[in-house]
Order: C-alpha cells, then structure tokens, then sequence
RNA sequence: GGGCGGGUAGCUCAGUUGGGAGAGCACCGGCCUUACAAGCCGGGGGUCACAGGUUCGAGCCCUGUUCCGCCUACCA
C-alpha cells in the first residue's frame, strides 16, 4: 500500500520529476509526427539574463498552454532559445575587463569577441538550468542562440534582401547617441524621463547692430555648433530683421536669420537656435534651409575642437557649466528659467543620450510595416488583450525609420565591406573577393554590428531553420501564439511581424498574448537597485515552483499589472498540500482495490458519485474554455475551487460512509474517488506539473507520465443536472444544520435530532434516501422528514427553500441566541422584500423585462415571503420561551 | 500634447455578452470530527472613485470630473 508523508514536499520531488520527463525526451516535439502542430518561440533571454519574476511569469503561462495542448495531443512544440543581448553583454564582459584593470581597446576586436563567447559558453547557460527548474517543457534539443552559424545565416540574407530591395540604406542622420556605450541606439532605446532642467535665454547680437534677439535653449552647450536662428515668419515680432545675419556669441560666427513655419511662436522668445548637428528638428530644418552642419561633440560627449580651445576636451555638462558662467559674465545670458522636460536616457547604461550626426544603417520601416499593419487589422493576428491593438496600430502608423548599426563588438556585423580604391559599398551573402566596381582587392568591412532586435526579428523562423526549407518551418510556422509582456510589444512583436510577413509570406503567430507586469507588493517597478526583486529561485526553494506557478497563473488576468503577494503564494502552497493529503486518504483507503483509473460500470454509482462527476465534467469544461481564451486565472480557479470546495469538502466526506459499506459500494467508492483524482491531477498538471505527476505515478494506470496522458475533455451525457439539484438540497441542509449549531454555540461533538418538514414529496424522499450522508456530515443521530412534523416548542428552525429544518433542542436552547439567529435573518429577508416589491410593482417593469426575469422575482417573493412568515410564527415562541 | 489601463471588503485581486457583488489573506466564534492545524465548521465585513446620462434595471454601456500607473511625442 502507498503511504504519502503528512506534508508535501516539493524539493526532492521536483529535482527527480524534472531528469524524468527529460530523459523520456517528452519535450521534444518531431517534425515528421502526423498530428496537429501547436508551436510556441520562446521570447528569448538575454545570456546574461538570471530567472527573475517576469521570466517566472512569462514562460509558467507559455508551460500552461504547452502542455495543456500536448495533453489534447497537438504535436507540441515549444522552442527554446537565447538571445546574445549585444549591449547588455559587451557592457556586463567590459566590466569584467574593467574589474582585471584592462579594456576592450586593449584586448583588440578579435580577442575581445573570442573573450565574450567563452563568457556565454561558461555563464550564458545559467537561465537555461533556471528554466528547467521552473518546469519549462521546452524541446531543449532544438536549443538556438541567435549568434549560432544558422541564425547568422538568416540575419546576412534578410539584410542582404532588403538592401537590394532598398529597403535598407546608409545615411547621414541625427541618431540617439550614447556616449558611455559609444554607439546609435533607435528610438526605442531610448528611455524618456521627466527631468527638472533650465531654460536659458541668451542674447543673440544681430550683426553690425546693437540690437539682438532673445533665444532660449535647454542645452546651452550646443550653441556653439549653432548655424542659425530660425523665426515663425507669421511673427510679428520679428517682421524687422527678415534676412539679416546675427553673431553668434563667443565664437562669433555670422549666422543668418531664417523662417520656417516650425517654430512655436508661443514658446519662450519666439526665436529658436538652430544646431543641426545636434537636434532631430535642427537638423530637419537644416536640410529644408541648406545649413551647414557643424559636430561639436566627440563621440564619448566631450567638446571637440570645432567648439572653440577654451571649451575643448570638456565634458558636455561641465561645458555647460563653464559656458553659462561665461556668458553670465559676458551679459549674453538673460535669466534662468526652471523646465521640466524629458531627457532621453540609454535603456542599457541610463546616461543622457545625446542626439548625434553620424552615418547609420537605417530599415525603411514604413514599408514594412504596412502589412504588417494590416495583418492585425483584418485578423490574421489577433492580439489578446484587444486593447494593445489600438496601441500597435498608432506606433505602426507612425512607425519612423529603424537604426539598426550599433558601434559595438558583440553582435552580426554588418555584412557590407567599402572598396579602400574607389570607395564602392558591396553588400553581399559571402564574404566578397574583390571590388564589383574597380576589382580591387583592397576591402575592408563594415565594423558596425547589427542592433540585436534585428536577429530577434527572425526568431520564429530562423530558429526553424530559415533560410534552408525544412521539415520544421513547414511544420510549425505559423507558430500558435506568441507569448510575452507588452514592454516588448515594438521593439519585438512589431518587428517580428513585419519579418515573418516579409519572408516567410505568412504571419509569424496567429495569435499574440500581451500579459501585465509584475511589481512589488507597493506597486513599484521591481529593480536591484531598489532591492524590491521577489526573486522567484528563492520563492520556489520556500513555497515549492508548482506554488509559484500556481500563483502566476492565478494572478494573470487581463488588464491591470500585477503586485504580487508573497500570502497568496503561501495560499496556494497550502493548496498543494490539501491536494496532496486528499490524495493521502485515497491511498490509505485502495489496500483492496484491484480496478484502474478508467470507470467501467456506473451502474452501482451513489448520488455522491454521480454529482461529482457532473462536477467534474463542468470543471473541465471551463478550464478549456478559459485556456482558449487565455484566461488562465479563471482557468486556475476552476481547478482550485473543484478541487478543494467539491472534492475535498464534500465528495471525500460524502465518500468516507460508502468506503465502510458493503463491499460492492466500497469498490464503487474507490473507482469514482480514483477517477476523479485522475482526471483532476489532469487538470492540474499544466498549471502544477511536479506534484500533479508525483501523485499519478501512484496512481494504478500504466501509462508513463501524466504530462503524455489525455487531457480530460467535456462530454454532454455526464453533465446529470438532476444528481447536481438533488444534491444541492442535501447540502443545504447539512450546511443548515451546521450553520445552526455554530450560531448558537452547539457542542461539535453534540449529536442532534432533526425535523425536516416539507410537501415536496421528492425531497422527502430524497431527504430518506441519503440520510446517512446527513447523519455523517451533520453529527446527526436522528431525522425525521416528512409533511406532518409537529414543531416542539423548545426547538431552532430555519427555513431552507421548500424544507423547514427544526432541531428540537430541550434542555439544550439558548433562546437569547436563537432570537438573535432569527432576527437577523428576518431582517435580511425584510430589506429583500422590499426590494423585490419596489421592483416588481414598477409598471415598467412588468411591461418591458424579459419573462423569466419577472418569473424569477415573483418566485423569490412569494418564497421570501412564506420564509418570513414561518420565521414570525417561530420567532413568537422564541419570544415564549424567553419569558 | 496624444493614447491606454486601473480605482470593487482592512489587504491583494476576480467579476466573459446589463438581471440587486465573489475568492484568498486578515478578522471574530467554535473544533486535534483517525487525509490535511499549511486543517475543519460557522460568522461579520462593500454608497463597486465622484457626478450626470441611457435603460424597466448599471460594477458592467455613454459623457464629464478626479486620483494612480503606463506607453507615446520633433515642448527649443
């Protein structure tokens, strides 16, 4: 016979299931297998990345529905993978260099790439063993990296396509520039932070004139690259010095007048600097006026030699410093306003972007984007909360130009290389010989690597195997759904689209599931730095990983982020404990049993087994359902509440009577207590995979593990809707019965007698058939059921539906509390009838709500009603008896 | 500036087509009832942010206000 301790464990449990399902190869998902495909692509982690909460979060729902599908038996695949994080991983690897009183520079390009892949292949798997132990059934033989050989072969042809197809060019451009990681980042990187700054306003001299102009710029620095100040011509301020030509202050350079319908003439003097070198709308304004482009920056934001020997060399904010000392000194400085601005920061390293000329690979986005656009729109794919659709469509329709060459190492450098000879770029697959236009052999390639979204943009078919056509790709691609936190939603998702479509002709995902972020209890964002991480490895060593993931998945509803609570983890480890002691007693109770798990004849069924099977059968009907819909905290609860609430707190009580009865009933017993507990632990294992196969493998079934069996599926002809009412009426009145005894302090352990009066001649009978059920749940020695009962004058009642229930309590009653019992209840059921009246004599009403809603009140009233009446009447010798 | 999400019990949150609000934790009372004290039984607790509107009927739909959070933007 199997013994289970008192207590779960998780631990030991977890470490053995985890090597099981891996050496039975159940993750792994064969191309050549006939049945349905159901495919998920892993949002890639940085391999730099440890497990935090938002990965826990993240890839528990993509297990759900990975293993709830392979259950159905779809032909599962969930494709792992990780990204190689340009930024993020030069920046952790030159701080290690940094930490060895070394550099980069030193290292030289070669050794310092050769140095990151040792970095990756010794700690860059640290996420992957994370992974695992949080139960992830990834297919980890199809394991990909996005700097693997085939992934870089897909990123050199997609760039080489797109470049011969213009959609890729080069240019001279105003990019972000951050100055500590000394390279472009897009748009996207940059993160913008409302910073309390100052509006400087200076006087511009007009040349050979003692008048000037007031201009105000929160970047003083950048004047000395000024080449203009620019005028709305509509201002009439300035209608007097059209055409004319200013100095600009310290360098005295001759700098002209221009208008252009761009500036505000509502903000500050009406009179704008103009720095193209420095400023996207400078710069715009620069082409549009032909202006000449002066760099004053070095590229690690110290002034170069264009901004004059007294500012050279200086960092940009100490040039700023000196110079709005300096032109206070020299009177060009007119007041000092406060501003509060945003100011972009690098996502990587948080130092002030600087927007820089300089000469970029760029994506011609907006071509791209538009099916990809249309995709969402017309439903090809359907994103799931609809309201990012609404967000998707406004960044798309305004999608600008991506930057996608990032001055780094560690990346896929771009595959262009510039003729030394006559200055011919070739683009090209393989690595070219000679100059297509002067055959010299003097090439030299680009340095520049690709921004890392690039590669991440292919993922659901480079990881497929992409360019080559294989079995794979034609299997899972389109993959399912794509699984992942709306902070991605552009820098990924879009891009993805945009790819997919591109080159596979098809959507990458079918279906996009935007869940919430997790914060601290407090709402705060979680950060190391402000030391609020719930770090999930260590959750799992206390609660266990299938009490975490439980959690997740109970929290992951649509719409709000999510705070999590360390109580409600807590709250679902106790689940697993009550799921596992339930189990405990139906082990302790099979030393006999010779049947399996399948139910074979439900002809010697009780109504206690009847009913939780329709139970069951409905339970399992809304964790499909909700799982369709992904919404995996109705589907949790589902389990949950048939689990604890039905199984545990009433089927297994109603069980513990038929298992001390003949031995037919005995036998019936165990194989619905077996089935039931089979198909539940089903239900269970996508959302708690260890302790859910923990307990199955105990189970008499001869399959090899839970994760390869059937999911339960609903079927119409075990929904009994007569077991279930019929039941229902046998719990109200234990619950009745119950309910008394506590609100009058009975003894537990104080058997009672009770009256059970009513005209329903089926109920009556029903009330006989099962009165063993109501004597054991109830502590009841006696009951009587029938439509004569006479009420004894020392009793409590209540009225449950058609039934009054009546415990003669001579010698036993408190009549103060039983008066208090009533009066409550009298005074609930007052205040309902008021309401019901109020309604139900509304003329309205009556004329325009549907008949069964009208039909329903009148039922519940004229119920109501002859409840408050039998209450009165019981009330009144209440009243006797207190005198 | 534009957009999105949220405001429901003391706390954390559900509430799927509009038909008088639920869970977990916390709280109160009673129980070692031989699966489980990480448990069992019972109980109290809500002007569903505010103000209007639509409707016979609104937590849910519409408008406005307010507070919180987020995204986005070329506010020098």
């Amino acid at each position: 016979m199997i013994q289970l301790d008192k207590q779960y464990e998780p631990g030991e449990v977890e470490k053995r299931w985890g090597k099981f399902w891996e050496e039975k190869n159940f993750f792994h998902a064969d191309e050549t297998r006939e049945s349905s495909a159901f495919s998920i692509v892993i949002p890639p982690p940085n391999i730099t990345g440890r497990l935090h909460i938002g990965h826990a979060f993240n890839n528990t729902l993509q297990d759900i529905l990975t293993r709830w599908k392979r259950m159905q038996g779809f032909n599962a695949l969930w494709q792992p993978g990780t990204d190689h994080a340009g930024i993020a991983t030069q920046n952790v690897v030159e701080k290690q260099l940094h930490a060895e009183g070394t550099n980069r520079q030193d290292l030289g390009r070669e050794e310092f790439v050769r140095r990151v892949w040792k970095w990756r292949d010794e700690s860059g798997g640290t996420i992957t063993g994370q992974l695992k132990k949080l139960g992830c059934s990834l297919d980890w033989e199809r394991d990909r990296f996005t700097m693997d050989e085939g992934l870089s072969k897909a990123v050199r042809e997609v760039f080489v396509t797109l470049y011969e197809e213009d959609l890729i060019y080069k240019g001279d451009y105003i990019i972000n520039w951050c100055p500590r990681c000394h390279t472009a980042l897009s748009d996207l990187e940059v993160e913008h932070q409302d910073t309390q700054g100052h509006l400087y306003h200076l006087k511009y001299p007009l040349k050979d004139s003692e008048d000037f102009l007031v201009i105000a710029t929160t970047r003083p620095e950048t004047m000395l690259g000024d080449t203009a100040v620019a005028v709305n011509p509509e201002d009439e301020r300035y209608q007097g010095h059209k055409g004319k030509k200013l100095m600009l202050p310290v360098l005295n350079r001759e700098i002209p007048l221009i208008e252009d319908g761009y500036v505000d003439t509502t903000f500050g003097t009406g009179a704008l600097k103009v720095t193209p070198a420095h400023d996207p709308n400078d710069f715009e304004l620069g082409q549009r006026h032909e202006l000449e482009t002066i760099n004053v920056m070095n590229p690690d934001g110290t002034m170069n030699s264009l901004a004059g020997s007294a500012y050279e060399g200086l960092d940009r904010f100490e040039c700023r410093k000196k110079l709005v000392a300096d032109l206070k000194e020299s009177g060009v400085l007119v007041k000092i306003e406060d501003l509060n601005h945003s100011v972009g920061h690098c996502y990587r390293c948080r130092t002030v972007v600087e927007p820089y000329l300089s000469k970029q690979w760029f994506v011609d986005a907006k071509t791209l984007a538009k099916p990809a656009l249309k995709a969402v729109k017309d439903g090809s794919i359907k994103i799931v909360p609809k309201f990012w659709e609404n967000t998707y469509f406004d960044w798309m329709e305004n999608i600008r130009d991506w930057c996608i060459s990032r001055q780094i190492w560690w990346g896929h450098q771009i595959p262009a290389w510039n003729c030394g000879d006559c200055g011919e770029i070739i683009v090209a697959r393989e690595t070219p010989e000679s100059c297509t236009a002067c055959s010299s052999k003097n090439l030299v390639q680009e340095t520049d690597v690709l921004d890392t979204w690039f590669s991440s943009a292919l993922w659901p078919f480079s990881t497929l195997g992409w360019p080559e056509k294989t079995e794979s790709l034609k299997r899972f691609y389109p993959t399912s759904v794509l699984c992942t936190g709306f902070d991605i939603l552009f820098f990924w998702v879009a891009r993805m689209i945009m790819m997919g479509i591109k080159f596979m002709g098809d959507v990458p995902f079918k279906d996009v599931y935007i869940h919430a972020l997790i914060r601290d209890a407090e709402g705060q964002k979680m950060s190391k730095t402000k030391g609020n991480v719930i770090d999930p490895l260590e959750v799992m060593e206390k609660y266990g990983t299938d009490a975490l993931r439980f959690t997740l998945a109970a929290f992951a509803a649509q719409g709000r982020d999510i705070k999590l609570a360390e109580d409600r983890i807590e709250g679902y480890r106790n689940f697993c404990n009550k799921l596992w002691n339930a189990s405990r007693f139906v082990f302790m109770n099979l030393e006999d049993y010779k049947g399996s798990c399948v139910l074979d004849n439900t002809n010697t069924l009780s109504k206690p087994d009847r009913w939780i099977l329709s139970r069951l059968n409905q339970a399992t009907k809304d964790v499909n359902e909700a799982l369709e819909a992904f919404r995996f905290n109705d589907a949790a609860l589902t389990v949950y509440k048939f689990i604890w609430n039905e199984y545990c707190d009433w089927y297994i009580e109603l069980a513990k009577p038929k298992l001390s009865g003949s031995p037919e009933e005995r036998a019936a017993t165990q194989n619905v207590l077996i089935h039931v507990l089979d198909s539940a632990l089903k239900l269970l294992h996508p959302f708690m995979p260890f302790i859910t196969e923990e307990i199955w493998q105990k189970l008499p079934q001869n399959e090899n593990s839970i994760m390869v069996s059937a999911f339960p599926e609903f079927q119409e002809s075990q929904t009994d809707e007569e077991i279930e009412k019929e039941m229902q009426v046998i719990m109200e009145v234990i619950t009745g019965i119950r309910n008394i005894r506590g609100e009058m302090n009975l003894n537990p352990g104080l058997k009672l007698n009770v009256l059970i009066k009513t005209q329903n001649p089926e109920i009556q009978k029903s009330l006989l058939d099962q009165v063993d059920y109501i004597r054991e749940l109830a502590r009841v020695e006696r009951m009587e059921a029938g439509s004569n009962i006479e009420k004894p004058k020392v009793s409590a009642s209540s009225v449950l539906g058609e039934m009054d229930l009546i415990i003669p309590l001579e010698g036993l009653m408190d009549f103060e509390e039983e008066r208090n019992r009533v009066e409550k209840e009298l005074k609930k059921i007052e205040k309902d009838l008021i309401f019901l009246d109020k309604k139900l004599s509304n003329p309205n009403f009556v004329k325009k709500a549907p008949a069964e809603v009208i039909e329903k009140d009148e039922h519940r009233k004229t119920s109501l009603s002859e409840k408050q009446a039998k209450l009165e009447i019981h009330l009144k010798t209440i009243k006797q008896g207190l005198c």
